[in-house]
DNA sequence: CGATCCTAACTTGTATGGTAGTATGGATCA
DNA sequence: TGATCCATACTACCATACAAGTTAGGATCG
């Protein structure tokens, strides 16, 4: 059909979109999911007609997913011209570092005064789930315990409501987890310091469960620079190396 | 013409949709600011047809001002229902000062070790035109003056990214914000917390400028209780007073 | 051969029509 | 008098049509 140059083959894989729900925010998610896994690249353009016909629906919820993706910082919305997958950048990436940072130190910190024995619990099972996941290679069963690990936390707090407001932000992160899988950090490490935040926690102690924290969410921050080296073509080009033009 | 209940007489009053930009946007802020400034009250319904005609624009653009309305947290959208102004609530508006405490503090604390002398001038400058502000009681001024010296905070310490993603949770706060105009907090109060900022920035004092920010961004919640007290209309009904439900 | 202009095929933005679902008010019946 | 049922008038959501603008490519002219 087409003649555009590499268009996505096939967003609608695993997608029946239910009619129990709005269509425009299913196709929100799968979206998402698409960019985020980067089945669809940075620098790719999204039609919204051709979107729609690979769903089966009308521009119009398609339009509104281009809006919200615009929002989260994973599309560009060019009027009359076209809407293109942001590459990478290491300023957004560490920009959302920053504010997850903030936000979720601020949040263990409330939790070491107030956590109860039953939350310790559900989070050492937790801990439990990504020792069994990492034991059989699982990353994206990790990756999905990893997020219920620090919803869990936010939730004990009573900061439900804090996570929510976080994901848009976490979005920016997660094409770099993803990409971690090759190895860049070592589960068992990762795991072990989630258990360095519950054994803090479990003791009460303030300062350290915030430090412990710190160094867990500061992880990404020194893998960064490899995975860019691995993968520079995601990455927005470097800001100028003066021996590279054609 | 609609029989309906209260219906906001005049929301285009200061709209005059300049065709440079989308519409879209544009009946995003118009509509954002009614609510903020309590222009539009809570509970209040909005309908898709009656807001299109009072801009003179179509549905389209109006829906979608009305989903980032949503997201921001200010309205609902019941769907084959309705759309309404949400009240405010303790709850949400505790939450936004959490994560707002919790980015600003970050902020701060990386600025006390990168601050410039040009940056302390600047911001000197906008406590002396808050003070004239003060002086002539411009409460709108004053607002805009507070908003500018929070995000020059944040810019100069090269997070105007982190600024840009708090403002659809500051927009929770705003309203409360707007009624303390009533005398809340003393104008002079709140500039001599400012000052104490800056000053501790221009000494360089991490901590120091750490808690006078918490100390600024926690006025809120001293004067909460107040502002419902004096407006209870404007908030969700009160959760469970021991003597009144069954 | 080279630069310029113009046409045609895209893009997003907006307007309008139609559909499914919900709430409301009045008529009907016990 | 009271509760129940039903028709009507809403609502948000989706589909489709149109408009405004941009880009790419080919024809034309120098």
């Amino acid at each position: 059909m087409s003649a555009k140059a590499a268009r996505s083959a096939s967003l609608s894989d695993a997608a029946p979109l239910t009619l129990s729900e709005a269509i425009a925010p299913q196709v929100f998610r799968a979206l998402r999911a698409a960019i985020v896994t980067l089945r669809v690249q940075p620098g790719q353009g999204l039609s919204e007609t051709d979107i729609a016909r690979q769903f089966g629906v009308s521009r119009q919820p398609v339009r509104e997913a281009f809006i919200k993706l615009a929002e989260a910082g994973l599309v560009e919305i060019r009027p009359q011209r076209g809407t293109f997958v942001v590459p990478i950048t290491s300023r957004d990436v560490l920009n959302a570092q920053f504010i997850r940072e903030a936000i979720e130190v601020a949040v263990i910190g409330e939790l070491a005064s107030r956590t109860t024995p039953a939350l310790i619990a559900e989070l050492r099972r937790l801990i439990d789930e990504q020792r069994a996941a990492a034991a059989s290679d699982d990353w994206p069963a990790f990756l999905a315990l990893d997020e219920a690990f620090h919803r869990t936390l936010a939730e004990g707090a009573g900061r439900g409501q804090a996570w929510r407001t976080l994901e848009p932000i976490k979005a920016q992160m997660d094409r770099v987890r993803y990409l971690s899988f090759s190895g860049a950090s070592p589960l068992p490490q990762l795991i072990n310091q989630h258990a360095a935040i519950v054994e803090a926690l479990a003791r009460r102690k303030r300062a350290g469960a915030e430090a412990a924290m710190r160094r867990h969410l500061r992880e990404i921050l020194t893998t960064l620079p490899a995975i860019r080296a691995e993968h520079p073509e995601l990455f927005e080009p470097q800001h100028r190396s003066p021996a590279t033009a054609a």
